[in-house]
DNA sequence: AATGAAAATGACACAAGTGTCATAAATGAG
DNA sequence: CTCATTTATGACACTTGTGTCATTTTCATT
């Protein structure tokens, strides 16, 4: 061995995500990631040959972590007010996978795989959501008049309900009360 | 006068919502929109000389029939209902919206003016949800217990549902549904 | 048919990101 | 201490989109 590497991959999973966030897709490219990370641009090159590549491993990572905290759903108590709370805690996470259209889908068989994997983590994000709903219902807690995939798309909608004008546990409150008993009086 | 102008307005923003559509910002470029419009690149430069002000100008355009047709829903029998048809029939715009934060704010004057515009047709149109959810409380039909900014943005995010899962008027009616009364049964 | 204003076009210079590679720097092992 | 190996780096050629402008094309008017 020799030689320390002056990159660590959880800082490079971070600048990343910041640089996204801030910058948004057009934005991200390995010069201004190299600035960020305070190292050559090429040195990237060492790590991740295309930008996709990177970007798509951060995705799937970011995802693997949602979709592990997910599988608490089903020991707690109210199991559909956690999902809410999930994604009180993953707000940026919706941010990050509007990207997806722009990432050029055939860059590398990397990318490819990676693209793959996170289509696998976004099923199983739906399954879940849809067990955790099946299970409410079997309880008699939740209608069965609406088609579950309806209900699927719902529940991750609220995922965008501007969370910046109230503090983060209201907006669980609330948003899980108009979810379960709707806006009628 | 002379000589026929052979872009129209109306086409170039047709195909410019395609173009975005289809490949998202990273993928609209006037080259791209030229091959469409089948028109050298540099035709364009003389309707819009930077696309930002083009997508700007589209989205203002887009955003101001929106409006419009919201202005109805006060006449409606079933406000709210009518809105959930309205995103049904402009489900591409939330998509178009998306774009936003990676358009260039500062490109000229005319992106800010138009810049201005959007966020004031986006302030408008929460605006007109609040009145149209108001009217519902001062009804009695709609609950009070739960800020109005929290209910104003899972109406708009109800946009996200996604929609190609089943027949439009089906969508409709079952996202009304789970809006009003939620999924407790 | 001639004319001239408006529109379209291709060419050119430019800007910015990409990817590669030879070389330099760092560091643990012997 | 020096050496082998890994890592970092700057330079170079390449690609692609941008914006401008002089020239050409079109067409209503006369």
């Amino acid at each position: 061995m020799s030689r320390k590497k002056t990159i660590d991959q959880a800082q490079l999973f971070h600048e990343t995500e910041q640089l996204i966030l801030e910058s948004g897709y057009a934005g991200f490219h390995f010069k201004a990631l190299s600035e960020k990370m305070g190292v050559a641009r090429s040195t990237i090159y060492n790590y991740y040959t295309k930008k996709e590549e990177l970007i798509t491993a951060y995705m799937v990572h970011l995802l693997e972590k949602v979709v592990e905290n997910m599988g608490q759903a089903e020991m707690e108590e109210q199991p559909v007010k956690y999902l809410i709370h999930l994604w009180s805690r993953y707000a940026h996470m919706h941010q990050m996978l509007q990207i997806m259209p722009y990432i050029d889908q055939h860059a590398t068989p990397q990318v490819q795989e990676n693209i793959k994997k996170m289509f696998a983590m976004f099923t199983e994000m739906k399954l879940k959501i849809e067990r955790t709903l099946v299970k409410g219902q079997e309880r008699g807690e939740l209608r069965t008049d609406i088609q579950m995939k309806t209900m699927v798309g719902l529940v991750m909608a609220t995922i965008q309900v501007p969370i910046n004008h109230t503090s983060q546990s209201q907006w669980v409150e609330e948003v899980y009360q108009l979810l379960m008993t709707g806006l009628k009086n």
